[in-house]
RNA sequence: GUGAGCGUAGCUCAGUUGGUAGAGCCCCGGAUUGUGAUUCCGGUCGUCGUGGGUUCGAGUCCCAUCGUUCACCCCA
């Protein structure tokens, strides 16, 4: 007996039980973002590592040791993606996209991260997002928030099940001020600081402000805030955003320890959270924030952008909590063919297919009986199958088809064959 | 990378202080000789994750290993 392989740990199939939803989810999303104007892009899973590692942060977690890297046989250092904003970015200074134009672009599609996994996070998992290039002001911040709440209404999400909370990273150069504040501070208490907070007060300290340890909590309570550290433009942008954000009725708080994982990130930045269970640990269903760096940084003209990601195993989920996607069943039509001799059943079986052809052809989902036997039992194929109607070809009576009701204890009748299709759309 | 829990039929799970492997669902056949789903009867389904150890005897106890789940870390 040979081996029976499974998956890669942390990567899952998706069974046909459970594609209904996911067909449903893709389908608001797509929707949604044509609905504001977002036109797709798709990019290879696979990039130069060196993409990741400039865009991202080679000090980030997600570049030290979520990534997965190889080198392929023509000796280019290579990655599967672990997000798509930098691809985004790519491939519009490849294309040049950007020049003298603004863009609003969505993009969906499978990520890759190398961690442990647990409920609500896998080493394959999948994320739909928008990114819009090429505005200053903060009403397309609001608008891109907006993308996300349309999403979540699409999806009757109730509004208890995400909330949003924003902040504001400031502007470089105030960013880079407050930095240095937070670094003071944290090294006066950095006895208190946990290893891994204590790793970040030279890499990255605006991240230990987002530490679950307890008694680094206790010291960042007291850490400065970004307010004070704002000049004018980020703090104008920051109140243009909060206007806009009470003007389109969309709840928030804002959490001035709200920080992000990513390296490029600058400015305004924003998370949609959710307290629900069914994501076991995770709370983060969709973040972003802009970004206005990151064109001019990859080698484009300097582009303002924001864009989110939403972790659509996450977004599933959420919906899964309300309905479970009441799946269109496989079939409406079952066609089965009557026949007590071999040469009667081949004569019946061509004209099951012939029928299930016109049937299709009037937009019906059809299948027909494969594979024989005896009437009782390609009835029961029937039933199974979650058709409200079986067809029955019979050739012993030409013209004519027997019709079934499958979903009540209706009899069956004989009708004629240029009659099925009518028959047929009055009583599914 | 760290910690904890769990691995018995395709699925969900029982299995007593160690004594020949069970149930429900599913699937197949029949009652019903050409009309499904309800009912009744019968049937198939296992390297008890893997390897070693203790024992007269291991699904059960011990060790190792692999897988998996959850949590930490991190993030969507």
């Amino acid at each position: 007996m040979p081996q029976r392989l499974q998956a890669v740990r942390g990567m899952n199939d998706l069974l046909p039980e459970q594609i209904g939803v996911w067909h449903r989810v893709e389908a608001v999303l797509r929707e949604t973002a044509w609905g504001y104007g977002y036109q797709e892009i798709r990019t290879p899973v696979v990039e130069k590592t060196e993409l990741f590692t400039q865009s991202i942060g080679d000090q980030s977690d997600i570049v030290q040791k979520e990534m997965y890297t190889f080198t392929d046989s023509g000796d280019e250092h290579l990655a599967l993606r672990p997000e798509a904003t930098a691809s985004t970015v790519r491939a519009c200074n490849q294309h040049g996209l950007l020049h003298n134009q603004q863009r609003r672009l969505w993009y969906m599609g499978p990520m890759f991260r190398r961690e442990r996994p647990q409920k609500g996070r896998y080493r394959q998992f999948h994320q739909f997002g928008i990114e819009a290039f090429g505005w200053h002001g903060p009403d397309i911040d609001a608008e891109v928030i907006r993308v996300g709440a349309g999403i979540w209404r699409r999806l009757g999400l109730a509004d208890g099940d995400v909330h949003l909370q924003i902040n504001t990273l400031g502007s470089p150069q105030t960013g880079a001020a407050y930095r240095r504040a937070l670094q003071d501070y944290f090294s006066a208490h950095r006895q208190h600081l946990d290893s891994d907070s204590l790793r970040r007060l030279t890499t990255n300290p605006l991240r230990i402000l987002d530490s679950k340890v307890a008694a680094t909590r206790k010291v960042v309570i007291g850490a400065p805030d970004i307010l004070p550290f704002l000049d004018d433009a980020s703090r104008a942008h920051f109140d243009g955003l909060c206007e806009s954000l009470r003007r389109s009725g969309i709840e928030y708080a804002v959490n001035p320890r709200l920080v992000r994982g990513l390296d490029y990130y600058t400015g305004a930045v924003f998370e949609w959270m959710t307290d629900s269970e069914r994501l076991g640990a995770q709370n983060a269903v969709c973040a972003g924030g802009r970004y206005d760096l990151l064109v001019e940084n990859r080698g484009g003209k300097p582009t303002p952008a924001v864009g989110f990601a939403i972790g659509i195993e996450r977004l599933v989920e959420l919906v899964r909590a309300r309905d479970n996607g009441d799946a269109r069943s496989i079939t409406d039509v079952y066609v089965v063919s009557a026949g007590d001799s071999s040469q009667v059943q081949a004569q019946a079986q061509a004209e099951a297919v012939a029928v299930s052809e016109t049937l299709r052809h009037a937009g019906f989902a059809v299948t027909t009986h494969c594979g024989g036997g005896k009437l009782k039992n390609q009835m029961r194929r029937a039933d199974l199958s979650g058709a409200r109607i079986a067809v029955i070809t019979d050739s012993a009576s030409a013209g004519t088809v027997r019709v079934k009701p499958l979903r009540d204890d209706g009899e069956s009748s004989e009708i004629s064959a240029d009659a099925l299709v009518d028959w047929c759309q009055k009583h599914i």
